[in-house]
DNA sequence: TGCAATGCTTGACCGGGATCAAGGGGCAAT
DNA sequence: ATTGCCCCTTGATCCCGGTCAAGCATTGCA
């Protein structure tokens, strides 16, 4: 039997070894045709628009995605309905890797633009992994920098003050765009001042009034979502001024 | 040839189906043989002395470990000296996963009390797990139910307030401890004040006076590293007062 | 094109928790 | 049993960042 034409077509979207994010997302150094084994990872791709999740906290979980464009917050919800933002993820990143543990999903995953991912279900995940070495090194890394990253916003929150934690943010998310090709020094946030604030532990106008002294100072320019980061090295400083914070 | 008698005696005393907290660190439901297909997960085991660290943030990474008996914390420095305490590890719990993303520790793990652990060389551990499917599996569960757990202390962090933090960490500690078949009401803190306040956000004096409150309140019973819960509901219901903080 | 909704900024004030300081208790080593 | 060190407790004071409030800017929809 032939392959539908549909089929092929299909296939060819979601190529792995003809995406110009796999570098982000799957291991490198593989040759054409271990990268063509990877091709089955990604069974569909899903799109969703801003202001809609791409799954829920306690929804069951069956796969893994990675973002092909767009941006996402990860959200968590206390027992009294307090909402948490534990994360921002970019093209080339993972998410979901907080539902192999219990079978279902801890936390919401919500799109903050126009996004698009790339859905591998998880027991593909796991086979394959099984069965291509590099691969499953590759996920293993994956999941052990996610929990470094969050390690890393522990020590943002437990430690460090305010005007730090923006800073951070702020030097943090001029590397990752820098990676993807965008510019490092001027860009369009796509979260609100109140996700900010939850992601860092305070409240959106202590986010606000920072954002202003950080522009009285000479070190960013901000208008609304627009950020133009002046002096890099100014924001570096600030985020390591040995001093003790909360 | 036949295996010498002390090799034999190293292989029993390090036999993972023989162990009793198997349950605790290894995938359950096995049958006999399956479980003997594990005891080449671990190499070897390690005494470390209260003080000593089973390995420090930027030392080469080659090996998980899971506590066989004793207490452990685990911090990160940054770049400016300040140290924070990411979490505390008892009996059953698997150690060093922060390695496995950038081939060294990120974290430094302290023995609190006098311990030992299990060494898993880390591609003993990758080997099995792709012969193994069970041990695949649980090997993925452990490292998400770590991220969700990091997560966890995210929301603790980035929005409760300090009594409602201490409060989490006894319940959470209450609930591990009984776990493990200890009392869940009464207890010996291995950790100083000063580390409970690192992880949780807060000043070692912060911690000494919310646990004099507590006390006051009827709560707890305190008397320095020792504490007795006494209602459980009621720390509980600190816990989860709908207010923001911080 | 105008209006409503949402998000951002800024000011005034307040309070939780940090800081500074002093003293007390327990444990380990001898 | 004594000594010294580390840890814990408690008090007094201060300040960072939260809270409350008002008004402005931007965006999306009718």
């Amino acid at each position: 039997m032939t392959e539908p034409a549909l089929a092929t077509a299909t296939r060819l979207r979601t190529a792995c070894s003809q995406c110009t994010l796999r570098e982000l997302c799957l291991p490198v150094g593989l040759s054409a045709e271990e990268l063509r084994s990877l091709d089955d990872l990604v069974s569909t791709r899903r799109k969703i628009r801003r202001g809609d999740s791409l799954f829920y906290g306690g929804e069951p979980f069956t796969a893994l995605y990675a973002v092909r464009y767009g941006f996402f917050k990860s959200t968590l919800t206390s027992g009294d309905g307090r909402e948490q933002v534990t994360g921002f993820y970019m093209a080339g990143e993972l998410l979901g890797m907080d539902g192999i543990g219990g079978d279902r999903h801890t936390c919401t995953l919500t799109a903050l633009e126009d996004s698009e991912v790339c859905v591998m279900p998880f027991a593909r995940v796991e086979d394959l992994s099984r069965t291509f070495e590099p691969l499953q090194r590759h996920f293993h890394k994956v999941l052990s920098r996610e929990i470094v990253r969050d390690q890393g916003v522990m020590m943002l929150l437990g430690s460090m003050r305010a005007e730090e934690r923006l800073a951070a943010f702020l030097v943090n998310l001029s590397q990752r765009l820098t990676t993807r090709g965008f510019s490092a020094s001027e860009f369009v946030l796509r979260m609100t001042r109140d996700e900010i604030g939850s992601y860092l532990g305070m409240k959106l106008e202590t986010v606000s009034r920072l954002f202003s002294r950080f522009q009285e100072d000479g070190l960013i320019e901000v208008h609304q979502k627009h950020v133009r980061i002046i002096e890099i090295g100014g924001l570096k400083r600030v985020m390591a001024q040995a001093q003790s914070g909360s």
